[in-house]
DNA sequence: GAGACGCAACTGGTCTGACCAGTGGACTAG
DNA sequence: CTAGTCCACTGGTCAGACCAGTTGCGTCTC
């Protein structure tokens, strides 16, 4: 037995809770076509002794995957818990199967804004009524008048743009993702941009580039409406990714 | 005391578990604000008194809360469970929180296909390498050879093509919606499809379809490629929504 | 024989009470 | 003031029980 002793690395340990290792058992299952759609799961109750656990466990574990749109209990029913088709349940769970947000880059994130803000304007310089118009265009003043009080203001008077548009294109998926996508990135990046020292000057240039926006808007040129609401994502967010994931954003102006 | 006495219409009743209702007060009492991220729950034996059930009832719906990204317990944590800011936790979990899918109208997830599928297509004709081309290429074989099989395999070889388009893409997040969805729609108007009469007819122009959006990918066309891809979902898909629904399908075509 | 009745054996939902392994703060001995 | 102990908490798990439903089977009546 030559060789160096390797200096000894351990693993930091974590515990795993029991009802998590009974949702991935079964979880696994499934991703194995083992379990299928329309199945049923054993009863709780024997389910307890496959596991070899107690029931209040078993049941911890039913409650993540019922959560998780995945299985559904019924009181009274003879056959177990049933395991439900892929695509029933809350949407949400079903985004949670496959994409988790910390496995996301931020250039994913803002790719993903750029190409729902900019549908969700173009659908609006379509669909739009004179008065949801009017509606937008309140919002820009509303955000010029919030430049004079601070950052946290004219971001709110922001959010309340974004809405009005959303609701314009009719689209209350298109106005979730937004939503949720954009939350996410203010989260990634909120500690960077507060320390912005120019803030004023960037509030002004995100005004103005709302203003054109509008205007296509008004024109009912929705190419060019999306254009220019990619651009200022692009020109907004765009110091915060690096250069090498730069590519896809870009791809998404030049059409 | 006149009119004539109504007819008595009783509400469907339905039992709400006791698990599902202390998920809901907590949750309510954080979208009034009366909770906020960074704060402690109480401890479970404190909610037991609070909620008035027993402890595993209410471990059963912080179990749910949490599956949720809502809260998070630690054992031997002397607070209580803490509350996750919003951005943190599984992605989809955010999007239950605001959107359901069975409130979703056919249009607006069809509207959502023809913007993922067509900035996923943008973002391929731009992004894509020689070898990934190939690969593309490589899956419309499949696709036609899939026609003299049946639907069902056709419809896998649809999916590989989507799926190879979406890998070039190299965006997780737009993949994933993409997949959803796509999910979601058939699950929707699988039983209308699965009758249509003249299948290899409509077999033969979708694979037409694709075959023009692969050519303009290699053409590096993205705006032209992004628009066949919408075009091609207006066409496969309109016919399953009423008319007065189409309106927003169209105005993200004619750009 | 056919149908109504009732019982027994299940199901999931809930409760009670207990034990364990951690954590953190208060208290105490040096 | 520090080091050590101790205790009161936390969440995780367990065992066993009861209830209200549902299902199915056998029986009992017509």
């Amino acid at each position: 037995m030559a060789g160096r002793i390797q200096p000894l690395r351990f693993e930091p340990v974590q515990t795993v809770r029991a009802y998590q290792r009974i949702v991935e058992q079964i979880e696994d299952a499934l991703a194995r076509g083992d379990l299928a759609p329309g199945q049923r799961l054993p009863s709780e109750r024997e389910l307890v002794t496959q596991f070899a656990v107690s029931r209040s466990t078993v049941r911890e574990a039913l409650r993540v995957l019922e959560s998780n749109g995945v299985v559904r209990s019924r009181p009274g029913d003879p056959n177990g818990p049933e395991i439900l088709p892929f695509s029933q349940g809350p949407l949400r769970k079903q985004m949670t199967r496959l994409a988790r947000v910390d496995e996301l880059t931020l250039s994913e994130l803002i790719a993903f804004r750029m190409i729902m803000d900019g549908a969700a304007i173009q659908l609006a310089s379509r669909l739009r009524t004179d008065e949801q118009l009017a509606e937008m265009e309140q919002t820009l003043v509303a955000m010029r008048e919030a430049i004079d009080i601070d950052f946290a203001a004219f971001s709110e008077a922001d959010v309340a743009f974004h809405e009005a548009v959303a609701r314009v294109s009719r689209n209350s998926l298109l106005q979730t993702c937004n939503e949720v996508v954009r939350g996410v990135v203010l989260s990634l990046i909120s500690d960077k941009i507060a320390h912005a020292t120019n803030s004023r000057a960037l509030m002004l240039e995100s005004l103005q580039h709302h203003a054109e926006v509008v205007e296509a808007i008004r024109a009912g040129d929705g190419h060019a409406a999306a254009r220019l609401a990619r651009q200022n994502l692009y020109d907004y967010y765009a110091t915060y990714v690096p250069e090498p994931d730069r590519d896809p954003l870009r791809a998404l102006i030049d059409d």
